[in-house]
DNA sequence: CAGTCGGCTTGATATTAATCAGGTCAGTTC
DNA sequence: GAACTGACCTGATTAATATCAAGCCGACTG
């Protein structure tokens, strides 16, 4: 890794309750990867010898049995993966592949390991990472057990319009065949729950989408803070 | 709570990693509380009070959403509940309550946030206890996400039996009606799932289950170490 | 012992989502 | 500009699961 690199990552959130020894003693064995697009970062099932931290791109955490195939979710820059398997020395349950290009931050295993037995601050931190990770997990499953496939795409595009500004319009940040993925759902359920929502004034054209009557939306999507989070 | 339950509590697995004088800090606030069957511990979307750890017992967690329910798992003693929300002091995302009668240690969340940030062995135990916590709940989310209700009861059935000392034969540990909510299925999908796995050697009869082929059993379940753990 | 209650099963039907099989259309290639 | 490609949509069909409505049976109760 260059120094000017070395620079950037020090300054990274995710090193911010940790004494700069610890952090340099990571960054030393560390490795600052570019990955193209579609590329498999993570096998599940292997064992966990890298902590990720995404610093550019998009990267989609997913997991397959016998012949089926499903997204657990889609991360971005800051984020880390498999932190929980990194700290336990546990096989990774998740597979992750890059969306787009990706720049990741890799970190050693026994490095972290060790800068978290080391380290206070870095305990107390990720301990914080892998409680909200925990948080999110959960919020997926009840996503997923308590709703059909339309609430869950209701209340992704109003969860995603929030985060891009709550402006009623936006650009998908993935493919289709992906958010169908993210949602739990095939392509082609996708599409028709877009048909679907026309009736709901959300208009769908191409790679865009209009919410025209947010009201109307939130009516069927039924958001709740212990699912979608606060902000919503 | 009287000295002597203070001194089992004090030996509990749970604060192994724990300063003697941070456990006694968080025993001090602490209640020790018998419920009875069926009482409801924790409404999802209330504030964290509390910490709370299973003496004796076993809690369903499960959350509501609209006019559907979902257990979202059972735990037993030694397990602790809610942790996440507890050390982010954020509203509970799920539900408790009792399904037998239960003896719970019942730590307040600011006595445990304050040994958490005072004690690193505490915070790193913590961290592992989060970390783990994280990987169950990634399984569950892949247990519904890539199995069918036959698979997921099949599956189930092999894990308890390993559990229950690979006897072949065991006794349902709660109602037909919970367990087919812990599977995500209604409980009539439970009762036809039962019968076609008559087919595979399995017998229920009352209360109790019969593998007489295990291979059998596991051929159609086809378990996985990143589903299911290893031991299995 | 008859009554009844809850837990469970069974059958019929509805709903939801997955699969299979074309289509459409925009962008790219030759 | 014709052929091709990939992403997406649409329709028809099938599979999985939920729901509704009885019915069964063992356990308790008066």
């Amino acid at each position: 890794m260059r120094t000017q690199d070395i620079d950037e990552m020090r300054r990274l959130p995710f090193f911010r309750d940790v004494e700069a020894g610890n952090v340099d003693a990571m960054l030393r064995s560390a490795f600052l990867q570019r990955f193209p697009a579609h590329v498999e970062l993570v096998r599940d099932g292997e064992p966990a010898d890298f902590l990720h931290v995404i610093i550019e791109g998009t990267v989609e955490m997913f997991s397959g049995h016998r012949d089926r195939e499903t997204t657990l979710g889609v991360s971005g820059p800051g984020e880390s993966f498999i932190l929980a398997a990194v700290l336990l020395d546990r096989p990774y349950l998740q597979s992750a592949r890059a969306l787009s290009a990706a720049r990741i931050l890799m970190l050693p295993a026994d490095a972290v390991r060790q800068a978290f037995a080391a380290d206070a601050g870095f305990a107390r931190a990720l301990a914080a990472g892998t409680a909200q990770a925990y948080r999110g997990v959960v919020r997926e499953l009840k996503n997923q057990k308590l709703r059909s496939g339309l609430e869950r795409l209701a209340n992704w595009l109003l969860t995603h319009d929030v985060e891009c500004g709550s402006r009623g319009r936006f650009d998908f940040p993935f493919d289709k065949k992906v958010l169908a993925a993210r949602l739990g759902m095939a392509p082609e359920v996708l599409s028709r729950s877009f048909a679907a929502l026309a009736a709901y004034d959300v208009v769908v054209r191409g790679p865009s989408v209009c919410i025209n009557d947010v009201d109307a939306l939130r009516k069927l999507a039924r958001p709740s803070p212990t699912i979608d989070g606060t902000n919503i």
